[in-house]
DNA sequence: CGCGCCTTGGTGACAATGTCACCGACGTGC
DNA sequence: GCACGTCGGTGACATTGTCACCAAGGCGCG
């Protein structure tokens, strides 16, 4: 019960709203539980709700024409899919799909309290704003990077980013590709090298960190 | 007289918007002029006001930490800097920047006001966020061309598109790799071979298509 | 178990693109 | 005329992408 009723608060982002508009939030609003591996919204599948992460991730990824496959960022626990379901509502024909990459909790907000939460709650429209800044900013930066940066930093980068405070990663080499919007045997190749020089471990589905230090400073050397 | 009080019937986005919003648009707002080639914002230089273009184009563009530069995306008339304004009120630190690629007559919008509509007008809000969205599936579609898009089919298509209705573009080769966020080599080269196959024709700083059609049917393959 | 069949990863050859160093041609200002 | 900056050309080389093909591991099924 108390999960129900509370979780505006649990929002890092949503908690410092007016007391009347977190009851709206709370009362028109569903929490609803996907399993992992479920594709959320995709090419002609819009959703009709504005989602609140309370648990788990999603990773949003696009399929290029030429059928080739990039990550384009992932939304945690405690960030919203304002801006993907509200570009989903404007174009129909964008190419984009968000898949759960674990068990996910979210609370589905209609659209039209959405809409009117805007128009009342002077905080509720910085929330919003603030999210669509943060992602095209984001956007910017993975343009940069994708034109400019070389790939040993970015795969650098990339492993410390999926490794989090663990050690392994449990992923394939066509996964990684994706992630970096590249090929399956470039990403073999340069973890060849990471192996080579004793950075890193490998076996089928699963790469280990050994010298995180080494690793980090490639990545950070021009990031 | 008449140029004041009615611009915002000659924005496409906004004509239909309800008559007293179109009055305090109006009211509220000062129409600006600025000359070509000067930086509106940039790091460092955050506007104060949301900018509605009435007349002229602006380039939002990014300089890499590398020193590489790749132009994001361009305003046209008809067309508001919401976003960039959004972003750049957000997060000081990031680095792109907007420049006049003509002279530009814009409405300028001062920031509470925008709050003020978004709160009140459905249909500006609509206008917003359909500004937002339209941008945020553009830069999707940009990624999608800066990792899997040739580079001769890019650079076709960009020149189609900076020809517009005329023949000749006045640019250099400098200008056209920071388009494309390549280097001057590479957009040389391309442009020797399409000069080669009798497309185009060169001279120190213009290019003249001579074959539409063909230049059209490369960037159409795999777009 | 043996047998297909898919997934995963490895490899070499080659093409496309990026990087670097350097050059000459052109234009501008003095 | 001369210095200087911009513009474009060139060759050598490094990096990355593409393609074709292969071998090992895992999985289901008779």
């Amino acid at each position: 019960m108390s999960m129900e009723t509370e979780w505006v608060d649990r929002f890092p982002g949503l908690s410092r709203l007016e007391e009347p508009v977190k009851q709206l939030l709370l009362t028109r609003s569903t929490v609803i539980n996907v399993p992992g591996g479920t594709t959320i919204f995709g090419p002609g599948n819009s959703p009709e709700n504005m989602l609140f992460l309370l648990d788990g991730t999603v990773r949003v990824q696009q399929v290029s024409d030429t059928g080739h496959e990039i990550v384009l960022y992932r939304i945690h626990a405690g960030q919203s899919c304002v801006l993907t379901t509200a570009c989903l509502l404007a174009y129909e024909n964008y190419s984009a799909e968000g898949i759960t990459e674990t068990a996910v909790q979210a609370a589905a907000v209609p659209r039209d309290v959405f809409d009117d939460l805007v128009a009342k709650s002077k905080s509720f429209r910085n929330f919003v704003f603030a999210a669509f800044s943060k992602r095209i900013t984001d956007l910017f930066l993975m343009i940069d990077e994708v034109a400019f940066q070389r790939l040993d930093v970015r795969l650098a980068d990339k492993l410390i980013e999926l490794a989090a405070d663990k050690d392994t990663i449990a992923t394939t080499h066509q996964k990684l590709s994706v992630e970096l919007g590249t090929a399956r045997e470039v990403i073999s190749r340069q973890l060849q090298e990471f192996q080579r020089r004793g950075w890193i471990e490998q076996s089928r589905g699963s790469v280990t960190l050994l010298d995180r230090t080494q690793l980090a400073r490639l990545a950070d050397h021009n990031s």
